[in-house]
DNA sequence: GCCTGTCCTGGCCACCCGGCCAGTTTCGCA
DNA sequence: TGCGAAACTGGCCGGGTGGCCAGGACAGGC
């Protein structure tokens, strides 16, 4: 009862690509307990073109920083983030601005849609 | 020579559950034509959990609130969408504010990540 | 016609943001 | 024991942001 059920894993192809798509989904439709999902149906995962985060390439950020960071991805204001981690504004400008230099930013919009990219947060 | 290259995808495994880290792994190596990815090694495409997208849900935003939106992930100020857009700092501001609403969100920092979040933007 | 939606513009204003200056404490490492 | 990195705080200020008010032009649907 080792393979009683193998419930069959449904897949949904994300390939901009045509010919690999294609290539893909000839490829993947001969597997046995595979299933390419129909539109709109729920897949377990999803196969998607390139490697969103197989290099993330760390950007050497500090446990503080990362937590501005992750307030600041969820809009929220200095001031907020100042109450949320119990320091002072000041404070929360001192890492925006560590934030903003490490991530090459021009503000805290472009440093969210940066981090984002490499994968620094999860969206 | 239909066949003369096929040169094997490479596919790389971004799955959370172990279960079904196992599962596809063993499913897939047995595909001919197909390839894991070697760590670190490019990979053509990602087998990912869930689905990102599979629902964008569009919110309507006109082509304008489009236009600013994408300037707007990429860190410019208003100023520098209306020099961009040939319109006015007013009328950015305008837009900025319809996107606000229209999104849900709180600044524009809070509008660019929904609207990542929501596939309305690549990021 | 009239009305709705989109796009555009202006002024005004409180607030926020980012950059500049300065300082403190605490920690680990050489 | 000195020394740098990290974290924290303050004041100051120019410019950016977002919300409010008002208006006009222009296309499409009733």
């Amino acid at each position: 009862m080792s393979e009683d059920k193998t419930p069959e894993i449904v897949l949904s192809l994300e390939i901009d690509d045509p010919a690999l798509a294609d290539r893909l989904a000839a490829l993947l439709s001969g597997v046995a307990g595979l299933r390419l999902a129909a539109p709109g149906e729920h897949a377990a995962a999803t196969v998607v073109a390139r490697d969103p985060r197989s290099m993330p390439e760390d950007i050497a950020l500090t446990q503080r920083e990362l937590d501005v960071l992750a307030l600041m991805a969820e809009g929220s204001s200095n001031k907020m983030i100042a109450r949320q981690l119990n320091i002072s504004v000041h404070t929360v400008k001192f890492h925006v601005g560590s934030l903003l230099d490490k991530l090459d930013a021009t503000g805290r919009t472009d440093a969210v849609a940066h981090a984002a990219r490499r994968g620094v947060i999860e969206l």
